[in-house]
DNA sequence: CTGACTAATGCAACAACTTGCAAGAGCGAG
DNA sequence: CTCGCTCTTGCAAGTTGTTGCATTAGTCAG
């Protein structure tokens, strides 16, 4: 099955319809394998078909992410950014003071979650966090000063 | 010492110039004990003084956010919440299906910061944060539906 | 294959911020 | 008190994201 075929049958597994314009959304956050923010998405997508609206691209991100299919996260700086949700689960930690954003694996905030679950009965549900703060190399840095 | 002249020494304490629209957007939140919208604390500075402008009430929001005297928050819907940061550090729990928003004392969230900074070696920086999920009564209707 | 039902789209207006720049106003030195 | 440095503000324009409405186009029953 082509990349192109699964997206049709990924789309049509949560509910909706295969049009170009989503085809075209889901693809460009696949094939980026990255964050990337809505005015990209919007520019890739007219790399293929410039007539596309920018408000179809915010309403397919919008729908995409209430499927679950993509994450939507604010990462402290800059616009909001898309990815694609394969494989496993991860988060992220996101350094204030030099801005880098390193991979958090799932077990930590799973756990979290957890606790969550146990103390309150509340069903946490974060797919793709964005932790800010202070990295270890920063925090180094000034400790050392 | 009166409710504004200790606002104004917060403002001077943090090494901001006292200006009457600093002190109406502190005195907004202050007074209000609840979280507040950019946009509701707009409407409550122009009770005051209506000539205020908007941006440099976006701007004050930003600067007593950096100067950490204030928590900027998305819930998962509708505007960015300011609230003033009084006593003891909290957060909220967000329930995605009846909208409720619960308090989370402090000592859970700190816990999976201690985490982070054993595991990671990262200073994880949470004041106010959001966990989007579905509340103990929600989980409960569906679980028994 | 056809038709009808309804989701998806384009468009334009709107809402929620953000930013560059020039004018105004705190505040500390003298 | 006065001066001047620099932070702060207003204004206007720009960005990012949202929404109502009329039209288009997937999908599925028949
Ligand atoms: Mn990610
Ligand atoms: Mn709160
Ligand atoms: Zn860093
Ligand atoms: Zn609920």
């Amino acid at each position: 099955m082509s990349c192109r075929e699964e997206s049709a049958a990924t789309l049509r597994r949560a509910g909706h319809r295969v049009t170009s314009a989503k085809l075209l959304v889901i693809e460009a956050l696949r094939h980026a394998e990255d964050h990337l923010s809505a005015t990209a998405v919007i520019e890739q997508v007219r790399r293929d078909s410039p007539h596309v609206n920018e408000s179809t691209v915010y309403r397919t991100l919008g729908a995409l992410r209430d499927s679950r299919l993509i994450s939507e996260t604010t990462f402290g700086h800059g616009e909001v950014a898309y990815e694609w949700l394969g494989e496993r689960p991860h988060h992220h930690l996101v350094c204030n003071s030099c801005g880098a954003v390193d991979e958090l694996s799932d077990e930590i905030v799973a756990g979290f979650a957890e606790q969550l679950s146990r103390t309150h009965g509340f069903v946490a549900d974060l797919q793709h966090l964005a932790v800010p703060g202070v990295c270890a190399k920063c925090a180094n840095e000034t400790a050392g000063r």
